[in-house]
DNA sequence: TATTGTTATACTCTATAACTATA
DNA sequence: TATAGTTATAGAGTATAACAATA
């Protein structure tokens, strides 16, 4: 290895790609045990966020929102299920669907757990970023998404 | 819901927060895949890159540097070294400790697929951003995470 | 034929805690 | 007593593919 190297290592972008894995790690751990505490997985509490303030959703728009692939999805939704937290209908236009909504306790998990989370959450950013800095990042994260996304 | 709400889903930071989300998704869809067609999981792709360039760590370096627990770690280890591609030796100045390292399988290992992947990532981030945006969101991201590393 | 959701398999990671051998 | 790593357990998510019912 000398000075000037082709070292992978070097790249310009990993300065970008370090700190994105590296933030988004630290929000995750915080978040995570978070989560926890209320008695849910990170993929169970995607899945109750994502059907809260919704009459119910089928499995495959659940799928798309929390990208959580089908076969999985059915494993979390069972034990959502056994929790009493959710509970699944036909779906009348479609015989192949099933919608998956809330339950009244779903409900009330979801208006408790939800407002309670991004309490918990919400100090993290507001402390580290300036409402300036937070439309700046937002608009940077949203322009390298779409990179990600395109092809 | 009224036009002025309380509804938590409002709270201007999570203009960043789930960008920030997002964003590490669509890159980690890309990332894994990429992993995967190397022949490792993330966890394994991750100590692979940990211990390429030194001369062996220990189990709790890695487990810091990796933010894999103890516990899991030694089943990665387990699989890396059935695969190969790590030894573990005694550590000489501590007994309790064991020095993990890359086998010469292991260290072609990392020589092929870190630059592969490096290669196979940087695209997105060079398509999607300017180099002073890069600059940008960097400094943003670490402010971020410095704010969840603190408490 | 294609799509929706379930089932089945086998693997990997996770959290937690007890355990051993050192320090 | 404290630390390093392993073992044990139980659970949860992953990829993949085959499957039944329906479109």
């Amino acid at each position: 290895m000398t000075a000037q190297t082709n070292d992978p290592g070097d790249e310009p972008f990993l300065k970008v790609l370090r700190p994105l894995v590296e933030t988004y790690s630290a929000f995750m751990r915080k978040d995570d045990r978070h989560i926890r505490t209320l008695g849910l997985t990170q993929a169970q509490f995607d899945v109750i966020v994502t059907l809260g303030d919704t009459e119910g959703l089928r499995c495959k728009q659940i799928s798309e929102k929390t990208l959580v692939t089908k076969g999985t999805l059915t494993g979390v939704l069972d034990r959502l299920e056994t929790k009493g937290l959710i509970e699944r209908v036909p779906c009348d236009k479609d015989r192949r669907s099933i919608i998956t909504r809330l339950t009244d306790r779903g409900v009330e998990c979801f208006e408790r757990v939800f407002p309670a989370h991004i309490a918990y959450i919400k100090p993290f950013f507001e402390r580290g970023l300036s409402p300036a800095e937070m439309v700046t990042l937002r608009a940077l994260l949203l322009k390298l998404k779409k990179s990600f996304e395109t092809t």
